[in-house]
DNA sequence: TGTACATCAGTGAACGCGCGTTCACTGATGTAC
DNA sequence: TGTACATCAGTGAACGCGCGTTCACTGATGTAC
């Protein structure tokens, strides 16, 4: 094989030895992202046209279709970078924060997810905004980094099952929730992405609860939907983050004797306990 | 003045006697309007275009000139058009509900919101999606259409406050959640649009976490956002408008003996006595 | 090591499309006297 | 009642723009023998 790569050195050829071609394409392939990510961000979803890409990367508009199949193959590869953007983003956040501190960990995902999407607003309508018209999104190259959030989500949920500090709290406000939950949650708990990880109806949809009232949060700032009545957006996010989280999990051990944690913690087991 | 009008009608015309220009023209305004509206409910506002429209209605594109300032005008209209559309399909809902019968308001506003949308899903996009690029609405156009479902839910909100049927389910649940309230919503308080309502911190912004649960349960479901898990976004939507609901309003008096009933109003007064 | 061929990246021209907007114009409608 | 003029709706042609995509091509890179 190495016979092979140095036998395609030409002699006075001042390049590297394995695959000239393979390299300089994925280069290429890494500019056509960069700037594709660039247009978009600029200008938005709609306003993505190959030509203007390949006009910033000093091309031809027909060289493109070497490297991508149509505009909506490009749209594809962004869709899945800012996935993958967000995804780190919020992982990073997640994983900085003690793991056992359930509400900080809920309220690091929750402000990670808000500062992308304050600093990267087109990509964020791209991929929780309105859809773009004439284009669906292939499943198999989106779901899974479509879903890393929620995944990590999910994670948390199953840690807070596990160890007895769900809340119960919607059942406590409305009467009506633990029925509508197993109504509405009943067969999601069998899809493989909820599945194993031991949730109830109500700590499940509690959790949608929660993710909807954040990306209706995060939506409602970056859409300008607040109005300009809404003086103090931080204050307005956290306070809907708070409660949101609160929905979920069980309110954190205050800062005590060592008699009241052993009361909280017996508490939380037994709830644990009850619930399975 | 009748004479002037009589004056105007030349022999042989066969047309009726006031300003048959004006008359024609208000009809050829309101078609377009309503051409307008079919195409945004057809192919959405990014595919809107002057030249589309006037070909429908038999027109040279110039021609809609006489009509329209320009295209953003148009959209600004049709922006118009939906809000009122909107307000109507739930303002016509609220009203037909016993009117001290809150969380049936509440329900009732919530459930035409939902089916609006659904119906009109371009348009909802257009009112509550992301931004339309390179277009920003007039406030002075916009603004008063565009919170007549905001006002509705400010007027419900009045009513459980002066009726001391408010929840306090938020500060029960997150006990931060008071100086949060306190924190986003004071300046809010002397806005306008609230100040007059009655209103507390705390009932304001678990009005807004309503709200804001609300409009992301609808975006979630019209921009397809539940991915296919969801089986029953029925059962899913009420459950999160029964939650929202609860953030807001005091459960209903449970169906009982008439000294239960007493006890329940006994405790609202003293909820309501307790707040001011 | 050298030669013949295959692969591939990128060019340049062209296709057909739709868009918003301007402009000078015609002919009907309305108005003043 | 009749005439002269003003207003207005709608026409038709044109401007300049950008788009996605196709196609035959050149020349460099890689490969088989």
């Amino acid at each position: 094989m190495s016979e092979r790569t140095d036998a395609s050195n030409h002699p006075g050829s001042p390049r590297a030895t394995p695959g000239i071609r393979a390299r300089n394409r994925e280069a290429i392939e890494q500019e056509i992202l960069a700037t594709g990510r660039r247009h978009l961000a600029e200008h938005g979803a709609a306003a993505l046209s190959l030509r203007a890409v390949a006009r910033d990367l000093g091309m031809v508009p027909s060289a493109l279709y070497r490297y991508v199949r149509n505009r909506d193959e490009l749209l594809t590869l962004l869709i899945v970078s800012a996935y993958t953007s967000l995804a780190e983003a919020v992982e990073t956040a997640h994983d900085a924060v003690d793991p056992d501190d359930l509400p900080a960990r809920w309220t690091a995902v929750g402000t990670a997810l808000r500062d992308w999407a304050l600093s990267h607003p087109h990509e964020y309508s791209l991929l929780y905004g309105s859809p773009v018209p004439d284009y669906e999104a292939p499943a198999e190259s989106t779901n899974e980094p479509g879903t890393r959030v929620q995944a990590l989500l999910v994670r948390l949920l199953a840690d807070a099952t596990r160890t007895g500090r769900t809340s119960n709290a919607a059942a406590t406000i409305s009467t009506r929730t633990p029925q509508l939950a197993t109504r509405a949650a009943g067969p999601l708990l069998e899809d493989p992405f909820f599945e194993g990880a031991g949730l109830t109806a109500e700590t499940l949809m509690a959790g949608l609860t929660a993710w909807t009232l954040l990306l209706g949060a995060v939506s409602s700032e970056v859409f300008h939907q607040l109005g300009d009545t809404i003086t103090d957006p931080d204050a307005y996010f956290h306070y809907l983050l708070d409660l949101a989280g609160a929905l979920v999990l069980a309110p954190p051990a205050p800062p005590v004797t060592s008699q009241a944690h052993h009361q909280a913690t017996h508490q939380a087991q037994h709830q644990a306990r009850s619930r399975s």
